[in-house]
DNA sequence: CCTATATTTCGACATATAACGAATTGACGA
DNA sequence: TCGTCAATTCGTTATATGTCGAAATATAGG
């Protein structure tokens, strides 16, 4: 009951079910979350740390980065799996979902200069593949 | 997403799970619900309002009671179908809902005395059982 | 109409939580 | 080693929420 707590109390927040959904396909790093929803970074990076502790994400440093992505339904508990399926079909046609999708896309597209960071991108391209297998 | 949201505030709170888990099969008066949480009769009602707006019980009145019980997941709507789902299969082992059935069967054995009503038991014993019928 | 009971609404209070900015930590590259 | 950038932690503040008790509402019976 307490993690079913934990879960429930994580996603009573809009700001963090969207993060979830954003989250369900690519992962990303927090200034990307931070960018999706205009949030100062230590608001995000407290959501985030919220949705870990719940266990519906998880995070992987890579570099100066961390980041995040929903964890493997398959591989999660009952309660993580029943959650996971509430939010996404739960939510399956939300407009706001679809637009935070339609930004994310922008995001992606250019690259990684919502961190300010488009100065480096070869580095970026180099690392990011390998380690991503490391922990699912 | 705004009544996602609201399905998802109402099960943020551990009282209103465990009201909404004791209202899956049987309906119950707010005399009763408030006998099995050991809160105030006002504290109960909220929760239950809460719960109502979010879709996820329906009240009735009959007499001076009114009773909950939770939707019918095959006629909801989706998100009340998976949160609904979410909870059951979540929690089906959660020995915080087991100890609250116990409970419960001891309410439901001891007829509406909960209510502090015994004193007036006669009037009681030929009102309560035909209500017991009407409604399950 | 008046009383009694069940429920709800209202007002108050304590706690929880979301948000921010500032300071700290971790990881690079110069 | 130092500076920079990403991320987290910390401290503060505003708001939301859970709780209660008192008052109001609804219903049934005398």
């Amino acid at each position: 009951m307490f993690h079913f707590m934990t879960i429930t109390r994580a996603l009573a927040d809009e700001n963090r079910v969207r993060i979830l959904a954003a989250l369900r396909e690519r992962d990303l790093c927090v200034c990307q979350v931070t960018g999706l929803l205009d949030l100062a970074p230590s608001t995000t990076s407290k959501h985030l740390n919220i949705l870990r502790q719940a266990r519906l994400i998880e995070g992987t440093r890579r570099g100066k980065w961390v980041y995040y992505r929903a964890v493997d339904p398959m591989t999660a508990s009952k309660p993580v799996r029943e959650a996971l399926r509430f939010v996404f079909d739960g939510l399956k046609d939300s407009p706001e979902l679809k637009a935070d999708e339609e930004r994310l896309h922008k995001i992606l597209a250019a690259g990684l200069d919502v961190c300010g960071i488009e100065e480096h991108s070869p580095f970026i391209h180099s690392l990011a593949p390998d380690v991503e297998e490391t922990q699912a």
